[in-house]
DNA sequence: TATTGTTATACTCTATAACTATA
DNA sequence: TATAGTTATAGAGTATAACAATA
């Protein structure tokens, strides 16, 4: 409350908060993470968001361009750089879809599958690597933490009926 | 542990966790707050790696540029490009160690202590929306696992007595 | 005119290696 | 010879705008 030495309260709650504010260590911590994630699924020759890719297409079955660059929250013309190499191993197919020929529809194929199925379990075991300080409970925990936060970003990628992964 | 259709549990595990596991909802959502954060600090003409350079100077006081390497786990070469600039705008300055004279010591200034208040403000209000979902526990509990997962992390940065923010 | 997908360009961040100056 | 810092080059990832084909 007084002296040139004593910053008020408010600011000073701040600037401690700084380098341990949960936004900056998620935005650090997940850079580290994605180094991670990169190398196990290069391994298997997929980048992170192609994996994602993939298992989106695993879980929802095949859908057009448009939907799945909204469900990744990525811009349809990145989604191309994604999807060639994608087609081009065979992982995947795109079909013009005959009632609106636009549309390009994206099937996964058993290729891509399987492809899909190394890379998680290479992902998998460079998260026990990268949680290995971490106890089961901690690990569910964070996902559900992670997971809340997913769910209450998405309405920003989708515009209506659209249930963004992230 | 018969038919086709049905495989095992121990894959379908992991296949189902794909999308939801921790790891890779860390790397996405990481991204997702990095970009946040970003346009906060360049509001006010920083970018997130120099805002946790700056913080890490306030924090710890002068310091050697491999030493900063270190803490940030980046490599020295990236430190120069991160320097340059905020020496240029008088942000901090590098001083010649007169006992080495190979080393430069980093030192915060006063213009660059109230820019670091500044974009500590920004990124306050980035964060207030980010987690605008989160209540006040559970963005504790994300900051505490978060710290957690950090400090278990930061052997790989640091050689011996160094210990890095992230 | 609006929409789906594509291409082209640029910007940010980072990794690597080669270089200098000091020790 | 080893270390502190610098420079140069390349790569990955993404955003933006302009474009072609179809509705």
């Amino acid at each position: 409350m007084s002296g040139d030495e004593q910053p008020s309260t408010t600011t000073e709650g701040i600037l401690k908060a700084r380098l341990s504010s949960p936004g900056l260590l998620l935005a650090l911590l997940g850079q580290s993470a994605m180094r991670r994630l990169r190398a196990a699924h290069n391994a298997v020759g997929l980048t992170p968001r192609q994996f994602q890719l993939l298992a989106l297409l695993h879980d929802h079955g095949p859908m057009g361009q448009r939907e799945l660059g909204k469900r990744m929250g990525v811009d349809p013309s990145i989604l191309v750089t994604l999807l060639n190499p994608l087609e081009a191993d065979g992982l995947l197919s795109r079909e013009r879809d005959a009632a609106d020929r636009r549309r390009h529809i994206v099937h996964l194929t058993d290729v891509g599958a399987r492809q899909l199925t190394r890379a998680a379990l290479a992902q998998q075991e460079a998260e026990d690597l990268l949680f290995a300080a971490l106890d089961e409970r901690q690990r569910e925990d964070l996902r559900r933490l992670l997971l809340a936060l997913r769910a209450s970003l998405a309405p920003a990628f989708a515009s209506a009926e659209e249930t963004p992964e992230c």
